[in-house]
DNA sequence: GCGTACATAG
DNA sequence: CTATGTACGC
């Protein structure tokens, strides 16, 4: 059995209802996670997606931050909705599907735009998030979970479009990357998506400052998919829909997906 | 010689300056006369009106408030920008086109919710600038002049949906209907619009409060053309365009047109 | 209800 | 640059 995931940071939910049946309509994926949803969930527009096959949702939300949702074409069930930092933020829903598999949704905290915790409240918040993180998946091993989502962290030298000028950049400093991956060792996960497409430069978002992105190609790959040993030994390929972000009234971040033969 | 003639409170000219382009499209007056540009004279988009001829523009304009625009195919100088009760805004503008004809552009405040100059700063300007545009017109005489604008004022019964209801609502008062009256009777203007329909219900505005305008039909005629007697016999014609109220993404108020036989 | 401005977030 | 919330004016 394949089954095929995506997420998405679509800033704003109801501002781009449209966007994602579309993405629904022509990927059609059995579960897509969305972030910053921005937006209660009494007020997410789930008649769009549910006339698309996506009976049913499982979210956090709040009023104009954050907000995470899980669309799925499959029947799935609230499992966890994490409040790391204690931060009082929509920023993690968890869900499992009748299969077992277990999928977290997180939107980790951007952390402002100076790298010092000392000078930067958010900076500190986003590491200590992550440092809860870490610990949570240290206490609570996952099996049988794939975990995705707007990390806001680009690990790789070519998960950014500059490794050097940007070591000073919130989303590329040394310290959140080890923050990142003390997260992900401490589950075990596995990077699919870097699995699939160990080389070259892969971004899956790019600021809304620049008119010309798509020449300049100044993006920063801060959406990701993580699975654990026994999903990712099974096989799965990987997917990064660069053309979305030149769409119609576009997200910054466009959907990365990954297929597993479950 | 036939000359056309249109006054349209647009709410906001750079947001619906695709509806303005259309409305000369379809009507081709010779001139139009704008309120509630909200918007810096330079920052009007001028190129589009351009495009269709009209190629002329005097304006007074301020950031997020009032302003008004003449757009004209003649030639058209600037003659006046009155600030009548010294309110800083951009609520007049007038021109001379070439034959001698002088075209008064008004925004009149709309003077608050509240109809007592001693608990309403803004009925008691609102006031005050009628007075001195009686003073003014009374000073000056007027000739061979058209003025039209949204006045904020309907006086007469049948200007409004609800005559006795309305009474104590600003833009109906007594009081305002007389200041307005006296107004026009220092400049010896002639109601153009009610000449030409002097019979029933006539509305150029309709709340955006109410999603039935159409069918509630709670309109009010707040705007209006008014000229000298020595165009006014001359002959003319009338139309209000309520079915502009139906365009897409609408302003509240619908354009007004008088074609005078010069 | 629908504009604007400004502040805040990304 | 693109969102949101808030306040204000009409």
């Amino acid at each position: 059995m394949t089954f095929t995931l995506a997420t998405w940071n679509i800033n704003s939910v109801r501002l781009r209802a449209e966007l994602v049946a579309r993405l629904l309509r022509e990927e059609m994926p059995d579960v897509l996670c969305l972030q910053e949803c921005k937006s209660p969930v009494e007020l997410i527009p789930v008649d769009v997606f549910k006339a698309l096959g996506y009976s049913h949702m499982i979210a956090r939300g709040q009023k104009g931050y954050n907000g995470v949702a899980i669309l799925s074409r499959l029947p799935i069930r609230e499992v966890s909705a994490f409040d790391f930092a204690a931060l009082g933020h929509a920023r993690h829903v968890a869900g499992q599907l009748d299969n077992g598999v277990t999928i977290h949704n997180f939107y980790v905290p951007a952390g402002g735009d100076i790298p010092d915790r000392e000078k930067n409240l958010k900076f500190g918040q986003k590491l200590d998030y992550l440092t809860q993180m870490r610990d949570h998946f240290h206490a609570e091993k996952p099996q049988k979970s794939i975990m995705v989502g707007d990390l806001n962290i680009a690990p790789r030298e070519d998960d950014v479009w500059n490794h050097k000028a940007l070591l000073k950049i919130v989303s590329h400093t040394p310290i959140e990357v080890e923050h990142l991956g003390a997260a992900q060792d401490a589950g075990e996960w596995v990077d699919i998506t870097r699995a699939n497409i160990p080389e070259g430069r892969l971004y899956s978002w790019w600021s809304y400052r620049s008119p010309d992105w798509d020449a300049a190609d100044k993006g920063r790959r801060l959406d990701h998919i993580w699975a654990t040993r026994d999903i990712a030994n099974a096989g799965h390929s990987s997917r990064v829909l660069r053309p979305v972000r030149a769409w119609d009234g576009p997200s910054d971040h466009v959907p990365v997906f990954a297929t597993f033969d479950l």
